[in-house]
DNA sequence: TATTGTTATACTCTATAACTATA
DNA sequence: TATAGTTATAGAGTATAACAATA
């Protein structure tokens, strides 16, 4: 058997950056991230907005700070965004009848036909990107990913 | 087959934003990030840092100029972190004999002890992250992960 | 006193433009 | 003139702190 151990790797310069996880997962959010901008810009929303939209549209119509949390992003920063979408006219604020505390924000019909619009533009933008992949290994890959950050969800 | 189109699923709430491709892969990319970055805390680098001297080691000096393209930063950025790199011992800046126009960064004795103790602990946390999978699906995962980052290699 | 929405502020990260020294 | 490194500056994005209204 002749030693191999005797000259181990130490060198070990090959270890390749184009392989790291950290980096595959980076890019490929990122790129990912781009074709969505690219589908929804034609209709006036943003990525983030569009979250927001659909946040909206999924749960009942409880307080901004509920949404913001739901989003993982600040109380502040939802502020600014329900600013643009209420000058967008896609979104309204009302106070809340038991709590004035609180603003009830609902979309308008002009916001759930740009949400329903750019939906479809993100389901094609996210069918473009699993392009190189066969149905089973896109399955295989949401399943991944939802089991990684399964474990994150038990902290907060 | 009695029309099932008559009645199109036009509410549509149930989408849920947990199950979208782009949240996924910006929440495990996220917890990636945290975890690598806890583990490197010790070492006094952080992600990006670590990253500068990988490249470093695993190419042969050149100019700052290639190191940052090949981390897809900007020069300009280039610039602070060495700067930073330098300041912690980690690497030295020369002057190119042939051209004193570029820098040849290289890693100090220390900064490879650095790279060597800080890519251990990100492998780590690597492990770590992927420990909810088996072997064969973390291959899966990368594969498919390489193969949707591939299209855009193209372009540039 | 605690909470919701809001505003103003500060901070981080990154990119852009301009400058120098070399070629 | 073109390029490598540097510097100063500006912009996007986001978080922190303070404030008013309400509970």
């Amino acid at each position: 058997m002749s030693n191999a151990n005797d000259e181990r790797p130490r060198q070990r310069p090959a270890r390749e950056l184009n392989s790291l996880l950290g980096h595959l997962l980076k890019h490929a959010q990122r790129r990912l991230a781009e074709l969505t901008a690219t589908a929804l810009a034609p209709h006036g929303v943003d990525g983030k907005e569009w979250a927001v939209l659909l946040a909206l549209a999924a749960g009942d119509p409880t307080s901004q700070q509920r949404i913001a949390h739901r989003l993982g992003i600040d109380r502040t920063t939802m502020v600014s965004l329900l600013d643009v979408l209420e000058t967008k006219g896609l979104v309204t604020r009302h106070p809340h009848p038991e709590d004035r505390r609180r603003n009830v924000v609902e979309l308008t019909t002009g916001g759930r036909d740009t949400l329903e619009r750019a939906t479809e533009a993100c389901d094609d933008a996210e069918r473009r990107f699993l392009s190189p992949l066969d149905h089973r290994q896109a399955q295989q890959l949401g399943d991944a990913l939802r089991a990684l950050i399964a474990p994150e969800r038990q902290d907060p």
